[in-house]
DNA sequence: TTAGGGTTAG
């Protein structure tokens, strides 16, 4: 200590003007010392040598110190704040600087404290600085009833125009998705400067309005605002967002044409946007260049590989990693579940806990439990709620909704629901996932008893909520309702109904043999029909035996999407419920002519954890002899109760009685169902998730299994949910 | 007498 006050040279503090003069307090050299410390070490030995000086008790010298406590690297917030609270009287500077520094961390909350003890105890009101850190803490935080209290105590305190506070409002109110709040505050600003820009254009990119953030940037231009490269970071995450290569690569020659600042942000940014549009080959060209990388470069490398498809590039760049934290495990993860390769997802997270390398964060979660979700693996998606639940994980909304979608599409519409019940707070996200797990287990009343709940919770519903409501409505057969949302949607709650909505609608009416009135919707829509509504006729017509309709619906979805097998398939089953089997042939024959083949049917079904898959007539399975020995009881059993194969929906045109039934008998749900019975006790239900819609062959079989072995049966199709029980379907058979 | 707001992956 004492070295270091020789060295700095130091007079004793008699020798200074005292506190009644404490202008002078800012060239003490004591204070000096201050800007130039580098460890805690010397800030400690600083703190005691002011507390000997008397120093410390100068309002002045104090800020000073907090503030190097508060906001430099090798100090801590926490002794920022043992700090502050020695001090006597802390001045507003000293207030300001620890809602700031507590505003950056990942507990904002403590800055809202820290504001409400300084309207109590300090003598001075909070200033132009203060709203702007305190803003910030409310947009993390996302609380909007927090930030527009703020915000009217802004306008109260006259600080509206400040383009500080102006700004953090902006940001403030696009972070809490109120896209036009934070626009009517940009256009009110008497001045902007390139912060607002960013602000707006950041904001709406993040929020999807991607044409709108380029609109601003168009605008910005126009008004001779010089972008910087935080202005280019919006712009691309919104090219990336367009899929827009073209755009993308302007985007990159304007930073170059323009001398903006290259940041390794803004490199990643554009590494990024290369990757989401598409092109691994500027990503690589670009990443090979870069001078710095980060693990954000090299994670954005290795997911844009797992998105294409590349796996093996994936895998390699993610071994050949300098260091792998859990961001780079999350982007195989993630790649693999967003690909539907949901087995490797889930073979990775095994591996991430098998070596211990980083601990499972919640994005980790949030991708395995999807992972599960796709597979229909409860096990291991109820282990992860175990352990969430014993590692104590915060569960946030994302996790929640993560858990409901999971018991939802794994069969368990129990713990889906004691899952929503346990948890008191509920975003869109939560509530959205709940109606859709209600709605695809054909509980399409109690899914819209859930939406009005939701309404008197005061959720805003999103254009999602009403895609569940609406499929909800459709696999309950609840024409009326369907119509009503439908209409309230753009009427009440200013949602204009998508095409995806438009789908969902042209199933309710398709479904319940409205087929005129769904052709009629088709008709007056405002935009293009997408594949997924003319999928819908087609799966209305074959319900309905259509066959004309069909032919139309089909060709329109194949102008489309000319390599949907899924169409061909639709058509062939509407033709064979009508016994034109020559049709069903010459449409096998253009299906071989064009190269398409049928997606072969596969099932699967989990026991003790591990997911056992099934493709049609599969004898792969070590317990084979096994399975179709039990095959052959439940055919005789079947038989023995009168049940007759029904093989309208065989695709292929087989000419001999038994090798039709053979060919009904070898469909991989019925495999999985054999093992099912086999492996799982008599009180588990058998679980199985199937990769095409289930024929109405297998769904009878089902439904007769369920009542002679007593067992409850969940199968899960493309579709929808199937719970057989007692002989019965919980579809009602209509699907 | 000190100062502030906006940015990249999953």
């Amino acid at each position: 200590m004492n070295e270091l006050m020789a060295a700095a040279k130091v007079p004793p503090l008699s020798n200074f003007p005292t506190v009644n003069n404490d202008r002078y307090f800012a060239n003490h050299p004591t204070i000096k010392l201050i800007d130039q410390c580098s460890t805690p070490q010397h800030l400690n030995q600083i703190h005691a040598q002011m507390l000997r000086s008397g120093l410390f008790f100068d309002p002045f010298s104090a800020s000073k110190l907090i503030q190097s406590s508060a906001l430099s690297q090798f100090s801590t917030l926490h002794y920022a704040q043992k700090v502050f609270d020695q001090i006597h009287q802390p001045n507003l500077y000293s207030w300001n600087t620890l809602i700031r520094a507590y505003a950056s961390t990942s507990q904002p909350i403590h800055s809202l404290a820290m504001f409400i003890r300084l309207l109590h105890e300090c003598d001075e009101m909070p200033n132009k600085f203060t709203y702007p850190f305190l803003i910030k803490a409310s947009a993390k935080l996302a609380d909007l009833r927090l930030g527009k209290g703020i915000h009217g105590m802004v306008v109260k305190a006259g600080f509206s125009s400040d383009l500080f506070v102006a700004n953090s409002l902006i940001h403030f109110y696009a972070e809490c998705k109120c896209l036009d709040v934070a626009c009517r505050v940009f256009s009110s600003m008497p001045e902007r400067d390139v912060v607002s820009w960013n602000s707006m254009i950041n904001g709406l990119a993040q929020n999807d309005c991607v044409d709108e953030a380029l609109e601003f940037f168009h605008r910005m231009e126009a008004e001779n605002m010089t972008p910087n490269d935080v202005t280019i970071v919006g712009v691309l995450t919104a090219c990336g967002k367009k899929l827009d290569l073209k755009f993308g690569r302007w985007v990159h020659s304007y930073i170059e044409k323009n001398g903006i600042t290259m940041s390794l942000i803004l490199s990643n940014a554009i590494l990024d946007m290369y990757t989401k549009c598409g092109s691994m080959e500027d990503a690589r060209l670009f990443f090979d260049a870069m001078i710095e990388k980060d693990i954000i470069s090299w994670t954005t490398m290795l997911a844009g590989y797992a998105r294409l498809g590349n796996f093996n590039a994936a895998r390699d760049l993610f071994d050949s990693l300098p260091s792998k934290d859990i961001a780079a495990w999350n982007a195989l993860i993630s790649a693999y579940e967003q690909s539907g390769n949901p087995r490797e997802a889930i073979a990775v997270f095994n591996e991430l806990q098998l070596s211990k390398a980083a601990k499972p964060d919640e994005v980790t979660l949030v991708s395995t439990l999807s992972a599960c979700s796709q597979m229909g693996a409860i096990d291991l998606g109820g282990w992860i709620h175990v352990y969430i639940e014993k590692e104590g994980v915060r569960l946030n909304c994302h996790l929640v909704s993560a858990l409901i979608d999971m018991y939802s599409k794994c069969g368990d519409l129990n713990k889906a629901l004691v899952v929503f019940r346990s948890v008191d707070k509920r975003d869109v996200y939560v509530w959205s996932a709940m109606i859709a797990g209600l709605g695809m287990h054909g509980c399409g009343r109690d899914a819209i008893d859930l939406f009005m709940k939701m309404q008197e919770a005061k959720v805003r519903p999103t254009s999602v909520t009403f895609t569940n409501l609406l499929s909800a409505c459709s696999h309950s057969g609840l024409v009326e309702e369907g119509r009503e949302f439908f209409h309230q949607m753009g009427k009440v709650y200013k949602i204009m109904p998508s095409v995806e909505h438009y789908a969902c609608m042209v199933d309710i009416l398709g479904r319940a043999g409205l087929l005129d009135d769904a052709m009629e919707l088709i008709q007056n829509m405002p935009m293009t029909p997408g594949a997924s509504v003319w999928g819908a006729v087609l799966g209305s017509c074959k319900l309905h035996r259509n066959v004309d309709l069909a032919e139309h619906a089909c060709n329109k979805l194949l102008e489309i999407e000319p390599q949907n097998h899924g169409a061909y398939i639709l058509l062939s089953n509407v033709y064979a419920n009508s016994g034109k089997w020559d049709k069903v042939s010459e449409l096998r024959k253009v299906m071989r002519d064009v190269g398409l083949k049928k997606e072969p049917g596969c099932s699967s079904v989990e026991v003790n954890g591990i997911v056992h898959e099934f493709l049609v007539g599969d004898n792969t399975h070590p317990l084979s002899r096994k399975i179709y020995l039990k095959l052959d009881e439940m055919a005789g059993r079947l038989k023995s109760v009168g049940y007759v194969a029904n093989k309208s929906q065989l695709l292929q045109m087989v000419e001999e009685e038994e090798m039709q039934e053979k060919a009904l008998y070898l469909h991989s749900e019925r495999l999985a169902l054999a093992f099912g019975l086999i492996t799982l006790g008599p009180s588990q239900p058998i679980r199985i998730v199937k990769n095409l819609r289930v024929c109405e062959d297998c769904h009878s079989v089902a439904k007769l299994v369920s009542k002679l072995y007593d067992r409850e049966i969940v199968l899960r199709d493309r579709y929808r949910f199937h719970h057989f029980n007692e002989g019965r379907c919980s579809c009602m058979d209509y699907w």
